[in-house]
Parts: C-alpha cells; sequence; structure tokens
RNA sequence: CGCGGGGUGGAGCAGUUGGCAGCUCGUCGGGCUCAUAACCCGAAGGUCGUAAGUUCGAGUCUUACCCCCGCAACCA
C-alpha cells in the first residue's frame, strides 16, 4: 500500500471554470480513484486561490471586496467540483486561516535559512493615488505597435523595459508616474538552482513531456531570483518586520496549498502529513494542472520547499495538461467563446462528459473541443455500455439472474482488461486507457451475439443461464474499471447488481441477482 | 535563426527499438430481434505535408522546404 497524494491545480478565484481547466483537471481524479482502488492511501487536494492583483482589480471596478469576489467563486467552484464528481479529500482555500498561518510559518523558515532576503528596488510609484502601480496597473504608448497598452504586455507582443514604464501613466487616476525606492522580499532561486536541477534530473522520468522541456528551458537560462511581496492590501501578511505594508505574492502561498491541505487532512484523520511528504519508496506525488503552470510546480514550489531544508519531498509525477480548445478557437468569456462547466453540465451527462475528455482531451498536445464530437462519444458510451447493460438486465421476461458458469475465454479477458489499464493508469495514459474500456466494451457485445441468448431461453436454460451469468459478471468487473472515468454510472451499476463496493481486481458474482428497478444508463443524445 | 507542439483513409486519433498501415465514429452491403433504429458480420476508402538522402526495407532515421497551432493579451 502506498501513500499517494494528489495535488489539484488551485482555480483562481476571477472567473468561472470552463471546459479547458476541466480537461486539465480531470486527470487528478481519475488518479485518485483508481489508487483508492488498488488500496492506496490516498490523499486528494486542492482549493481556490484568492488572492493577488487582479482578483483586488476586479473588486474595485464592481464596488465589492476582494473577499466578496474570493467568496463568490469558490462557492461556485465547490459546486462545479461537486457535480463533476471530483473526489477531493479536501478542497480549501487559500483564504483559510489554517492556510494562512502555516504559510506565513514556511515564509519565516525561508527567511531565517537565508533564502528569502531584502532588497530596495527603484519601483513605479503614483504620487497622486499614493501608491506603487503593478506593471499591468499602467498604461502607456507601445513603441513597437503605437497603440495604448497595458504595462505587463502590449497585444503585439511587445514587453515594455523598465524606462518604458517610467514613462507610463496610471491606469488609476491617468497621471504620469514616478519611481521610488521600494523595499522587497526575493526568493533566491538562483541560490537553490543545483538543488533543484538535482531534484528535477532525479524525477523528470515521470513527468509529462511538456513539463520536463518547459523546465529545463528556465534551467538552462539560469533561475532568477524573485520578488515574493507585492504591494497589496489583499493577501497573506508578511511575517518579517518592516513588511506590514506588503503581502505575499500569489503563486507562493497558492502552490504551498497542497502541503497546507495534507497537513489539515492529516490532522483531521490523526495521521502524519510527513508520511506523503518525505523521500521513501512507499509514497508517491502527482501534481495535476496545465501547462501554462508546470514551471511554478516543478520550480517554485521545489524551491520553496528545498529552502526549509527540513527533507520535506517534492513532487515526483508532474501531470501537466495542454490546452482545450473549443470550436477551434481559445476559450475566451469575452468573446463569448467556450461553455463553462455549470453550462455544460446543463446540457450533457456528466460521465460521458468525463470520459470524452479524458479520450478527447488535450493529454498530449491541445485538443479540440466541439459539441458534435461530445455527442459521438455520448452516444458511443449509450450504445455500447448502456445498450449492453440494458439488453442483458432488461432481457425481456426475465426477472432473476441465478448463479451459474462463468465462460473461461470471458474471464480471462476480463483479467487481461484490468491488467492492460492499470498498466495505462500507471503511465498516467488516460486515452490509452479509455480506448481499453471500449475494447471491453466491444468484447461483451460481442460474446453476446455469438451466445445468442434469445434463441438458447428457448432451446437450452442452463445454457442462457451461463451467458446471462456470464454477462451479468461482465457488467459487474466493466463497473470497476470505469470508476475512474465515469463514477456515477460505475455506482448505478453497483446499485443494480447490488454490490457493495468497488476494487481494482477481477470480481465474481456470489448471489442471484433479483432484476428490479432497472433503468436505462443513458439516453440517446 | 526566441521556445515548443503538430500535419496518417470523410471526422477524431494510435503507430513503442525502421519489417505487410491500425482503432473509434461516419458511409455502403448483409445478419439478428435480447436491447435505447441499439448489437454482430463484411466492404469501400490512405502514394502517412513536399523533396531529396541513409537502408535489403522509412509513417518511423537524416537534411532542406511548405503549411497549421500554441507559449506573451479577460483565459489554463
Amino acid at each position: 500500500m502506498k501513500k499517494v497524494l494528489i495535488g489539484g491545480a488551485w482555480p483562481y478565484a476571477n472567473s468561472s471554470l470552463h471546459l479547458g481547466h476541466l480537461a486539465g483537471l480531470i486527470s487528478g481524479d481519475v488518479l485518485a480513484r483508481y489508487h483508492r482502488q488498488i488500496g492506496d492511501d490516498v490523499i486528494y487536494v486542492s482549493g481556490t486561490d484568492c488572492h493577488g492583483t487582479p482578483i483586488t482589480e476586479r473588486a474595485k471596478k464592481e464596488n465589492i471586496s476582494p473577499k466578496e469576489i474570493a467568496e463568490k467563486y469558490h462557492k461556485e467552484f465547490t459546486e462545479v467540483f461537486n457535480k463533476m464528481e471530483f473526489s477531493y479529500d479536501l478542497y480549501s482555500k487559500t483564504e483559510s486561516d489554517y492556510h494562512k498561518e502555516k504559510v506565513k510559518e514556511i515564509f519565516r523558515k525561508l527567511y531565517d535559512n537565508g533564502y528569502i532576503y531584502e532588497k530596495e528596488d527603484d519601483d513605479i510609484f503614483c504620487e497622486k493615488c499614493n501608491k506603487f502601480v503593478a506593471d499591468r496597473e499602467l498604461k502607456l504608448i507601445c513603441p513597437n505597435c503605437g497603440n495604448e497598452t497595458k504595462g505587463d504586455q502590449c497585444d503585439c507582443g511587445y514587453v515594455p523595459t523598465k524606462e518604458d514604464l517610467v514613462n507610463a501613466v496610471c491606469a488609476d487616476c491617468g497621471s504620469k508616474v514616478t519611481t521610488k525606492k521600494n523595499k522587497n522580499l526575493y526568493i533566491a532561486l538562483s541560490k537553490l538552482q543545483p538543488r533543484i536541477e538535482q531534484y528535477v534530473e532525479k524525477n523528470n522520468v515521470n513527468w509529462r513531456k511538456n513539463a520536463i522541456n518547459e523546465t529545463n528551458k528556465y534551467l538552462k537560462e539560469g533561475l532568477r531570483d524573485r520578488a515574493v511581496t507585492r504591494n497589496l492590501d489583499w493577501g497573506i501578511e508578511i511575517p518579517v518586520d518592516g513588511f506590514e505594508d506588503k503581502r505575499m505574492y500569489v503563486w507562493i502561498d497558492a502552490v504551498l496549498g497542497y502541503l497546507t491541505d495534507t497537513m489539515q487532512v492529516c490532522e483531521e484523520r490523526g495521521t502524519d502529513w510527513k508520511d506523503w511528504w518525505t523521500e521513501k519508496d512507499n509514497n508517491r506525488m502527482y501534481m495535476v494542472h496545465a501547462k501554462d503552470n508546470i514551471t511554478f510546480h516543478t520550480l517554485i514550489l521545489p524551491g520553496l520547499l528545498i529552502g526549509l531544508e527540513e527533507g520535506i519531498k517534492c513532487p515526483d509525477r508532474i501531470v501537466s495538461a495542454e490546452y482545450l480548445n473549443f470550436n477551434e478557437q481559445k476559450f475566451s468569456k469575452s468573446k463569448g467563446i467556450g461553455l463553462t462547466i455549470l453550462e455544460a453540465l446543463d446540457r450533457y451527462n456528466v460521465d460521458t462528459l468525463r470520459f470524452h475528455l479524458l479520450r478527447n482531451g488535450p493529454e498530449t498536445r491541445d485538443a479540440n473541443f466541439t459539441e458534435e464530437e461530445y455527442i459521438m462519444t455520448h452516444n458511443e458510451i449509450t450504445n455500447k455500455l448502456g445498450n449492453f447493460i440494458n439488453r442483458t438486465l432488461k432481457f425481456k421476461g426475465l426477472t432473476n439472474i441465478p448463479v451459474a458458469k462463468i465462460d473461461e475465454e470471458v474471464k480471462n479477458e476480463i483479467e487481461n482488461k484490468y491488467n492492460e489499464i492499470a498498466e495505462f493508469m500507471e503511465k498516467i495514459e488516460f486515452r490509452n486507457a479509455t480506448l481499453k474500456i471500449i475494447e471491453l466494451l466491444d468484447f461483451a457485445n460481442k460474446y453476446y451475439d455469438e451466445r445468442k441468448p434469445w434463441v438458447q431461453a428457448k432451446e437450452d436454460v442452463d445454457e442462457f443461464n451461463n451467458t446471462m451469468f456470464t454477462c451479468a459478471n461482465l457488467i459487474a468487473n466493466i463497473s470497476n474499471v470505469i470508476e475512474p472515468f465515469m463514477p456515477g454510472t460505475a455506482k448505478k451499476i453497483r446499485d443494480y447488481l447490488k454490490l457493495e463496493n468497488c476494487s481494482w481486481k477481477p470480481i465474481k458474482l456470489q448471489n442471484e441477482i433479483i432484476l428490479d428497478n432497472i433503468e436505462p444508463l443513458f439516453d440517446r443524445m
């Protein structure tokens, strides 16, 4: 039995979750369910990322507090994950007192260890607003294309230099900005680089290719120290004297959520969080997110953990998805491209949506979502899975399936599929795993047709019973192997067959099955 | 030469170390009647982006070139 930690990326409380987010995050739930099934001690965590500049900006615009924005989305995200049947052991938020306290402790230790240090910068200051302004709060004319742009990046691709920014105006009040001496704290990534490199080299055999490439790119360029304080009033306080007016850089606090969540879960369960966060043979840590999150999980988080110098383990498996497009276009709220998850759930079936995103999702390259393709998947599952169950359990005139003899060939095929799918789960190749499930469904339908139970029912009752019992066992085992992908459907099947729980091993039905309350699992679209 | 991903039958994708080009959907023909017009069998359909090279043999390796798409913008 392994201790398995699965960290799902923390969604940012600034806009609704859409199918693209889901396509990246769904892998986490598949892993969590699978590892629980094989008997591992799983902790699956995530939470809402509540802090940072974009939320404060938005709050100002809508004339409410950042906290209200964060709360609104935290509530929405919680609902989304519930409806999607994500099996988090804890879904928290960075705004929780527990998280904030733990993060402050960690921050302070890094400071005491000398990996967070003070430095004075000339930062952009607006006299009229009497505050330091972030790059993105500045307006300027792009020297490259001549259009007006924000200070962090122009639409044309140009990144303003410090000099450009000094000549910019404050986006709030429109007045010319100046510079002013400002004290900031930095994390010494340059100093940590050798140890981060060591970690990357040792672990990246189990990373997605995009994670390896992206990480090595930054390592090759050489890591630069990063400011970890911000001139904000929304965020975690800085536990160092002289920084009372500043707050923590949002990525530092968000990425530590995996650790603080684990601590919290372990406190509640009375177990030791270090069993998951110490380098050992019998534990494993997956980080699940999309490609834009890679370096925060492969460089920043390891930097923080290594800097603590307490022997804390860094993520050993990086499950970084590519992007999902919607009708060949990027998801875009302002352009109205894409569906939020709540919208999708109004029209689609949860389980076939999960299955579709795993089979046609951005596992190794950007993928595209169209409703047409989703419907194809939905109907395929309806036909192959739903109908197989229906034609067995709703066989004309059948009221019960007695215990009989299982076909040996079927038994072997079931065992094979458990093994084949497990192999793909180990390799984090869910697309291939879904293909194996389809293969099993095809096998089941073919078996049914070859046995011709509708003929056997009239000519050979014993053989008929063997066939139906074999099919019922197929269904039972199918419910096991689809549990990580389509948990709701798996549960319904267990109810039909009066099965208590699911595991990852071939099962044989022990009792006669009384067929009652059987309904089709899916409706055709 | 910024970095990266990709171009395989109508659609979506597999093709590990080079050895007869596969899967699902769709289409066409047939079968079955247990089942949600579902299921089963069969067929058609590809000069694997282009050109050259290495090799007994290239979708797979090398080189050049042509397209598409990400990474920087509310967005993952």
